[in-house]
DNA sequence: AGCAGATTTGACCATTCGGTCAAGAGAAAC
DNA sequence: GTTTCTCTTGACCGAATGGTCAAATCTGCT
């Protein structure tokens, strides 16, 4: 005699559970990054996911779940490529490393990157939480040490927040606002992510150089 | 006999039609910036302007129209900035000082930029003729301009299309993701605004300057 | 005042949406 | 093969949503 819902626990148990899930998650992403949250319906995404739509919800309880997993699972590897700007090293270079980490996660990762702008542009509802937590830790710690760059003379002097917003916006811009992009360059595939590369290396190595 | 709509052909014509469009404007405004265009519904806006739902559609014959009145009446205000960037006076004071009044628009107007953030990060559906047409009309009679200056060594080289690009991302980025940006510098008011104009100065004079 | 057209809205409708349920189909342990 | 648990889905439900309509009210004009 079983109380607990459907889906045992938390984590997959079974492959079918852990490749269903994975195929949901996916599907989600897809949906949920090209019209929002509310934008989104289980129909489409369970359509995306080739299952039922009863079926989604025998593996997450809800819509709202289903978001949270994906956005729980997407963090990490949104915040890891500022987690590796270490202290060591030439200043000028792990700024510059980080905007090029930063854009080819907006070329190859634009569905996640269009999956936080819905969020936030729409007020961050979802994942407050996690902005003044994990994320503002991060940026505080990351601006001390650019801060200590600065005050070593290593790097030309800047606010480190803003740097850091800058470096956000521009290199997001080209995932988040492909569509404007495309409609004013016409590239071919992905070509203009070159320039873009050789535009924001330049952009940021003359802010930066003391 | 009239075969017309109720609402007879585009402009108001009398001062009630006058103030219920331009508050139904207002309202859906308010309510599309924050929630996008499926996220918003009729009801909100109604409620947002003080008229009841049929009441809306006596004005505008649907939902998507006053998204696309919204829009149509925006863009020239969203462009003007732009415009203003004049191939003669000082080039590098040119382009700070289009940097610095979209950097104030993103103050004075982040509903209108969210609502077309929103727009474009879902693809803009609804603004893509826009996009292809005045839009991209406007930037490369600019981006020549720009490249004018560059080949008579008034600015440092780079690529046009590019600058826009980036000077568009990170001013409206205090617009669009304000909710993060204030969950990590938790500001008072506006007051980080001043922080932002002189970075962005900052960052865009280093630059450009030759 | 009285008329014509403009404005407003309560009631209603069809569709869509998130979510439930009970019953059936599969897989696996014995 | 039977049992038990996992997995799947057609049918359904209540709420929300975009939109309609006819009737009522208001406004401006003569």
């Amino acid at each position: 005699m079983r109380i607990e819902p459907k889906m045992p626990g938390r984590q997959p148990r079974t492959r079918i559970q852990k490749k269903n899930t994975e195929t949901i998650l996916e599907a989600a992403l897809e949906v949920f990054s090209q019209h929002g949250f509310r934008g989104a319906t289980l129909d489409q995404i369970a359509k995306a996911a080739g299952l039922s739509k009863p079926n989604l919800l025998y593996y997450f309880p809800s819509k709202v779940a289903i978001h949270r997993a994906l956005i729980d699972g997407l963090m990490k590897t949104w915040l890891d490529p500022l987690r590796e700007m270490k202290a060591d090293g030439d200043p000028v270079e792990e700024v510059i490393a980080y905007v090029l980490r930063k854009l080819e996660m907006a070329r190859e990762f634009p569905r996640e990157s269009r999956l936080f702008a819905n969020e936030i542009v729409q007020g961050a509802p979802n994942i407050m939480d996690k902005i003044e937590g994990e994320l503002k830790n991060l940026v505080e710690e990351k601006a001390a040490v650019i801060e200590g760059w600065i005050e070593q003379g290593q790097i030309a002097p800047c606010n480190p927040y803003h740097l850091i917003f800058s470096i956000w916006s521009t290199t997001q811009h080209y995932a988040d606002f492909d569509a404007q992009i495309r409609g004013i360059l016409h590239p071919e595939g992905d070509a203009h992510f070159e320039q873009a590369r050789h535009h924001l290396e330049t952009l940021f190595r003359r802010m930066l150089t003391p």
